[in-house]
DNA sequence: TCTACCA
C-alpha cells in the first residue's frame, strides 16, 4: 500500500516522541477540562452544546492521534484550590463517580468495550433520546412503529457517542442494528432540512446495501422533511445534484468519486461521513476511492465514524490516523459471528460431491428463504444454470447482471418469489434480508471476516438460523480458522479440526472444478 | 488475481 501518498495513510509515520511533551501537557490540561465538565448534571450533559472542534482539515492532530485509545482517567491531582472550591469538586468526583459505575454496569450488562476519552454514558432506554438529548417526537415515534423497543448494545453505546459529537467507530455482530446506530443520530444532528448542500455521507461497498441504507434512513425519518437520497446513476445524469437540497446522500465509493472528479456535487460542507462495512471499504482496490472521498469533505468540523462486524487490526491502525479522539466500541468480541446461528461444516471429496449434497439438503429439507454463496460470479451462473431446471425457485445474483437484473433478484428474495438464492459476496455484507434460514457456503468464504458476513444473513434482530459450510480437500488449511470463528459464538467443532495447525490466511481463492456435471453420454 | 466498485 502506497503510505505517504495518500490522504488517509498521511498520518501512520509520525513521530510519538516528537510528541511526547505536547501530548503531556495536553493530557494535563484535559484531565482538568472534563472534570468540571462531567460534575455537572446528567440534564445539563445533554442539554450542552456540542464543542466546535477547530482543527486542521489535513493531517491528523497528532496530538489527539496519539490518544485516541487511550482511556481516560479523571483526577484531580496536582490542582491547587481553595476549601470552598474543593468541596464542591470532591462532590462533583463524587457524582463523577456514581455516574461512571453505573455506566461501567450497564456496559458489563450488555457486553459493551469501550476505549476512547470521556466516553458519555450508554442508553438504558430509547425516552433517554429524548430526555437526554432532546430528541423530537417524530423519530421516537418511528421507532416504536419500525418496532424498535430496546436499544441493541451497539445502540446503547454508539448513538451517545455521536450525539456528543466524538467520532466513533464501532464493531458490532451482523444484524445487531448498526445502520440505526448512526441513522438515528445522525437525523438528530442535522435537526431538520436545509437547503446547505450535502450534510452527511454514507458510504456502502455495494449498491445494494446503499440502497437499503436509504430506504431504511428515508423509514426512519419519516414524517419529517429531509432530503434523503441515493446516488444513482439517473440522478447523476439529470444534471446537478448539486443544485437539489440534499440532506443525506448515500453513495458507494466508485460513483461518489467520479460524481466529484466530475465537479457534479460538493462535499465541502459535509458534517457527518459515515464509511459502513468500513473493513471492507478499506480494501485494497476501494481505499484510494474512500481516500478521494474523504479529501473532498474538507469541512475541519466533519464528525466521521466506522461501523462493520469486522475489524481487522490494520484497519484500526489507518482509522487512528484519520480520527479525532474517536472513542471504539466493541460489542461481544471483537471480529465474532452471532451467536444464534448454528453453524457446521461439511466435507466433500468432488465438485460433483458438492452439487449432489446441495441437492440432496434440498429434497430432504428446504426450509427457504436459503442463500447459497460461491466463490465468483462464474461459477454463481453455472451453478445457476444446473439448478435452473429443478424444481426449485432458484435465483441468481452477481455483479455481471444489469442493476435492474441485480434489483428483481433482491426484491424478488425479499417478497418469498425466490426460495434459494444463488449469489457471489455482493450480497455478504450488510444485506437484511428478513428471516434468512440457512446460509450455504458452496464454495469456501475466502477469509474469516468473508465467513462471518455471510453467515450473518441469517439469524439476525434476535432470529435464529443456521450456516453450513462444504469445504473439499483443498480447503482444509483454512479450516482451523473457521473453525475458531465457530467456537467463539458457542458451536461445537471436530477434534481434529481444531488440531490443526493455525495459520494467518489472507485470501483463499483456489482453482475450482468445473461445477457442472458432465455430460450424460460421457459417463457410461 | 479477482469480488466489489464509474464512465
Amino acid at each position: 500500500m502506497e503510505k505517504g501518498t495518500s490522504f488517509l495513510f498521511s498520518g501512520i509515520t509520525f513521530d510519538k516522541k516528537k510528541f511526547a511533551a505536547d501530548f503531556a501537557r495536553f493530557k494535563e490540561k484535559k484531565e482538568s477540562d472534563d472534570l468540571v465538565e462531567s460534575g455537572k448534571s446528567e440534564a445539563e450533559e445533554g442539554a450542552r452544546p456540542v464543542k466546535k472542534r477547530k482543527r486542521k482539515a489535513t493531517v491528523a492532530d497528532p496530538v489527539e492521534g496519539f490518544n485516541v485509545f487511550k482511556t481516560s482517567k479523571s483526577s484531580a491531582q496536582g490542582i491547587q484550590q481553595n476549601d470552598q472550591e474543593k468541596s464542591e469538586l470532591s462532590q462533583a468526583k463524587k457524582e463523577l463517580n456514581r455516574q461512571i459505575e453505573k455506566d461501567a454496569l450497564l456496559r458489563k450488562k450488555h457486553n459493551i468495550h469501550i476505549s476512547g476519552n470521556n466516553v458519555p454514558s450508554p442508553l438504558e432506554n430509547f425516552s433517554e433520546l429524548s430526555s437526554r438529548y432532546g430528541c423530537e417526537s417524530y423519530l421516537l415515534h418511528n421507532l416504536a412503529e419500525l418496532g424498535f423497543k430496546e436499544p441493541t448494545p451497539i445502540q446503547r453505546q454508539a448513538i451517545p457517542v455521536l450525539l456528543s459529537g466524538r467520532e466513533c467507530f464501532a464493531c458490532a455482530p451482523t444484524g445487531s442494528g448498526k445502520t440505526l446506530a448512526f441513522v438515528c443520530p445522525m437525523l438528530m444532528k442535522l435537526k431538520h432540512a436545509s437547503k446547505d448542500g450535502i450534510r452527511a455521507v454514507i458510504l456502502c461497498p455495494t449498491r445494494e446495501l446503499a440502497a437499503q441504507t436509504a430506504r431504511e434512513s428515508k423509514k426512519l425519518a419519516k414524517g419529517k422533511k429531509f432530503y434523503i437520497k441515493l446516488l444513482t446513476k439517473e440522478l447523476l445524469r439529470s444534471g446537478g445534484i448539486s443544485k437539489l437540497p440534499c440532506d443525506i446522500l448515500i453513495s458507494t465509493p466508485l460513483r461518489l468519486r467520479s460524481a466529484i472528479r466530475k465537479k457534479k456535487l460538493d462535499l465541502s460542507r459535509v458534517e457527518y461521513l459515515v464509511l459502513d462495512e468500513s473493513d471492507k471499504l478499506f480494501e485494497l482496490g476501494l481505499v484510494k476511492q474512500i481516500d478521494a472521498v474523504v479529501k473532498a469533505c474538507s469541512n475541519p468540523s466533519i464528525i466521521r465514524s466506522l461501523f462493520s462486524a469486522t475489524l481487522p487490526d490494520f484497519v484500526e491502525e489507518l482509522a487512528r490516523t484519520i480520527m479525532h479522539d474517536a472513542v471504539r466500541v466493541i460489542i461481544g468480541r471483537k471480529n465474532s459471528a452471532s451467536e444464534l446461528i448454528k453453524q457446521k461444516l461439511v466435507f466433500a471429496g468432488s465438485e460433483e460431491g458438492k452439487l449432489l449434497a446441495l441437492r440432496q439438503s434440498f429434497v430432504e429439507s428446504l426450509n427457504p428463504p436459503v442463500l447459497v454463496f460461491v466463490q465468483s460470479k462464474e461459477r454463481a451462473k453455472e451453478l445457476y444454470t444446473e439448478l435452473a431446471f429443478d424444481d426449485i425457485r432458484v435465483d441468481v445474483i452477481h455483479a455481471d447482471l444489469s442493476q435492474s437484473q441485480r434489483e428483481n433478484a433482491v426484491d424478488d428474495f425479499r417478497a418469498g418469489k425466490t426460495w434459494v438464492l444463488i449469489a457471489t459476496d455482493v450480497i455478504a455484507r450488510g444485506m437484511d434480508f428478513k428471516g434468512v434460514n440457512c446460509v450455504i457456503n458452496y464454495d469456501f468464504p475466502d477469509s474469516p471476516a468473508a465467513y462471518i458476513h455471510r453467515i450473518g444473513r441469517s439469524g439476525r434482530a434476535g432470529r435464529t438460523g443456521e450456516a453450513i459450510t462444504i469445504y473439499t480437500e483443498d480447503d482444509v488449511p483454512f479450516l482451523r480458522n473457521i473453525a475458531n470463528v465457530m467456537a467463539a459464538s458457542g458451536c461445537e467443532v471436530p477434534a481434529w479440526i481444531m488440531a490443526l495447525p493455525k495459520m494467518k490466511w489472507k485470501k483463499h481463492r483456489p482453482q475450482r472444478d468445473s461445477i457442472s456435471t458432465k455430460p450424460k453420454d460421457q459417463k457410461e
